[in-house]
DNA sequence: GCTCACATGTAATCCGTTACATGATTCT
DNA sequence: AGAATCATGTAACGGATTACATGTGAGC
């Protein structure tokens, strides 16, 4: 009933189900192509979480042995697809995050030198260049939209910093108005 | 010796103190409306991170009374001064993590009806011009040079998001070529 | 008298990654 | 024979948020 209460990983867990995986490594695999860039998740959250939705009864487990195997085969209850379907519809605040080294670095820029900071700037484009070449050996599966749909903004999205970047890269390196520097040690007033 | 040892707090830590800034409390308020958007950092890891960084001999603490308040200023020392040069200008793999429920709810546009998955659609283009808004009410502060372009890189990313989803808004929401469904319950062929 | 800004801290809790441990089957 | 893939799990650790707790001083 209250879906903002799934952990993050219970959401992608569920959708993931709903669209077809079936165990633990099926899931771990899929959001590895997928919803990684975004949305992780590892085996350690992957594993512990699934049986905590089976004690809450939103999915349902079947031993399904290959072989010699024995593997643990994961469905949707009835309640688990409600509760899916509850979130995917909700209209409350979705969780935001962004979290870049490289910009913090960049924030910096005024305690180093001029070739420095440039430097950062360079390191971002091409930071964001090799994600998108990563990105661009992905293909995406034919059958469903949306996961295409994520893709291409993936795609757009790294694009779009290779771009940024690259333009502040040679506004920058522009000989032209270079503006003040801090002094080696900041003076600090302080009485 | 080793900047890349040094925990994702204590990076901003290190920096605002070249900054300027001289309090715990000054550090959250100035990362909040600076580097909030990309490397966020609260009380309960601010206070024990600066002294554990005293202890290390990264900065010098003075208690710096104003009135009855008790105060506890902090300074970078060399060393510390030293190490935050050296994690500017390495060139190790930047920490890098992208978080958006409202694109995970989007991937698994599937599996819900037309109008939801538009409505998904939406809602990200709502909260990345709230985003916006809110950002262009920061006014950027005129000595230094990198803030200011941090904001501007925010802001154009903000900007840009609104954009892409605008359009996709507009695509999908055009009557032509609207494609499958999943149907209510997917088959799961299982032997 | 009240509220807000300044100021510091801790404890509980959550979430997540990494490393470790184990083992069968399939492909080369 | 060996490597890769399929498959499941746990323990240690790290990092972050939230809530709680406390108190002064300034302005209204």
């Amino acid at each position: 009933v209250a879906a903002q209460r799934l952990t993050p990983t219970a959401k992608v867990i569920l959708g993931m189900l709903r669209l077809g995986a079936r165990t633990g490594y099926e899931i771990k695999t899929i959001t590895d192509v997928s919803t990684r860039f975004f949305w992780g998740a590892s085996y350690g959250q992957i594993y512990p979480e699934l049986k905590r939705l089976e004690t809450a009864g939103l999915v349902r487990s079947e031993h399904d042995p290959r072989g010699g195997v024995k593997r643990t085969a994961y469905t949707l209850t009835a309640a688990g697809a409600e509760l899916l379907q509850e979130w995917l519809t909700s209209d409350d605040l979705p969780e935001f995050a962004f979290r870049d080294e490289g910009l913090l670095r960049f924030f910096f820029g005024d305690v180093v030198d001029e070739e420095a900071a440039l430097e950062n700037v360079r390191r971002q484009r091409l930071e964001y260049e090799q994600r998108l070449a990563h990105f661009r050996t992905i293909q995406p599966g034919e059958e469903m939209r949306y996961p295409r749909l994520a893709l291409e903004y993936g795609i757009a999205f790294l694009e779009w910093n290779v771009r940024w970047w690259g333009d502040l890269e040679r506004r920058l390196s522009r000989p032209g108005a270079r503006p003040s520097r801090l002094p080696e040690t900041k003076a600090r007033a302080r009485r």
